[in-house]
DNA sequence: TGAATACTGAGCCATATGGCTAAGTTACCG
DNA sequence: CGGTAACTTAGCCATATGGCTCAGTATTCA
C-alpha cells in the first residue's frame, strides 16, 4: 500500500503550487525554453528555476538544452499516475454511495458546508 | 482560472503526503474515529492529528465529535476540483496532438518562436 | 469516586520549500 | 575580440512541514 506512495508524492507536491500548475499549463500547448516560460512571473531566474528543476526530477517535464537555449516539454505520464489513483479513490467510495443515499434520504441531514 | 489556484494548493498539497492519502483511501470505505485512523500507522497521536486537521482545513473531510470521540467523513467534493483541473490540462494537451505529430514527421527546426 | 480512554494543546526539533542576490559559465552577435 | 543573452551555481534567509514528548481536558466505565 506504501510502497508506491514515493512516487506519487512527488507527482502530487509538484501541483501544489500555482507557479508549477501554471507552467505545466502553458507546456500543454507546445514546449518553451526557461525564460519564455518564467516571462510571466514575477520571480527571479533562479527561483523559477528551482520550480523547473523540481518539475523535472517529479516526471512532469523533460528538458534539453540547444545551445544556451534550454527547452522544456509536457511528459504527460504524471497525469495516467493522477488518474490510476482518483479513479481507484472514487470507486472505493463509489460502491458504497448505495448505502450513503439511503442514510441522507433516511436522516435528512443535508447542510455540509 | 488563477484565481481558484489558492484552493487547489491546499487540494493536492494534501494528497503529497502518504499518510493522508491512506487515510481518504480509509475514509472511502466510510467514516471512522480518530484512533481507528489512527491505528495503521506507527506515529504519535498529536503527529497523526495534524494530518488530520490539515485534511478538514483543505476540505477533504468534515469530523464531528460526540462524547470523547470524533468522527471522520470524506467530503468527496475536492475530487471534482482536481478532475475539473486534470480534464482541462488533457484538453489542452490533446488538442495539440495533431501538430505535435505532424512536427515529429517533418522533423523541422521551426516550432520555436 | 477513581481510573482508563480518547483526544487536545503547547512547544521543541530537523529538514524542506520557496524566495532572494551575487557571481559564474557558455553560446551567439557585431 | 567584446558584449549581451540565457541560463547555472552557490549560498543566504524566513517560513512551513512533519515528526516528537509532555502535559492537559473531558468522557466513560467499574
Amino acid at each position: 500500500m506504501a510502497q508506491y506512495s514515493g512516487e506519487l508524492d512527488g507527482v502530487f507536491h509538484a501541483l501544489a503550487d500555482p507557479t508549477r500548475r501554471a507552467v505545466l499549463g502553458r507546456l500543454g500547448a507546445g514546449p518553451a525554453s526557461i525564460s519564455e516560460l518564467a516571462a510571466p512571473f514575477d520571480m527571479a531566474l533562479p527561483s523559477f528555476m528551482k520550480h523547473i528543476r523540481y518539475l523535472q526530477d517529479t516526471g512532469w517535464i523533460t528538458t534539453r538544452k540547444t545551445g544556451r537555449v534550454r527547452v522544456c516539454t509536457l511528459e504527460p505520464k504524471s497525469f495516467e499516475d493522477i488518474e490510476t489513483w482518483l479513479s481507484e479513490q472514487r470507486r472505493i467510495w463509489e460502491s458504497r454511495t448505495d448505502r450513503l443515499e439511503q442514510f441522507v434520504m433516511t436522516s435528512q441531514d443535508d447542510a455540509s458546508r
